[in-house]
DNA sequence: ATGGAGGCGCACA
DNA sequence: CTGTGCGCCTCCA
């Protein structure tokens, strides 16, 4: 599906350290309005998968809960790890760790 | 074709 | 802070 190849191409770009939104890369990937299409990209994907689908969190700055106990628990250890930091209310500060894409296209 | 169900987002209360 | 409702667009049974 050229949907879903947009948006992992979008989600590759996402640097070391930094986070974007669901509805970010769906516009990023020219796609307007699908963020939760990005949902479903990323729920596609194989555990092998090279994508960086841990640094896509929702508008909040939260890890959106996916069913699979743990998952949510795994994400922000790869978030972490990176040095992205969580508040208090598991949520990351946007402010300092959202991606801003340069507009020239890698 | 059709109706639920999504790793969403935004506006309110 | 939580909860609810609605718009959005695909996927899948």
């Amino acid at each position: 599906s050229p949907l879903y190849q947009c948006i992992y191409k979008t989600v590759e770009r996402i640097p070391e350290g930094c986070v974007a939104t669901y509805g970010q890369i769906a516009a990023l990937a020219g796609y307007p309005r699908h963020a939760r299409q990005v949902g479903y990209a990323l729920s596609a994907l194989g555990n092998d998968s090279q994508i960086p689908w841990h640094r896509v969190v929702n508008a909040r700055g939260e890890i959106s809960p996916r069913g699979l106990s743990g998952s949510d628990d795994y994400q922000r250890l790869l978030l972490e790890s990176e040095g992205v930091e969580f508040g208090l209310g598991r949520r990351i500060n946007l402010q300092r760790h959202l991606w801003q894409p340069d507009d020239h296209v890698n």
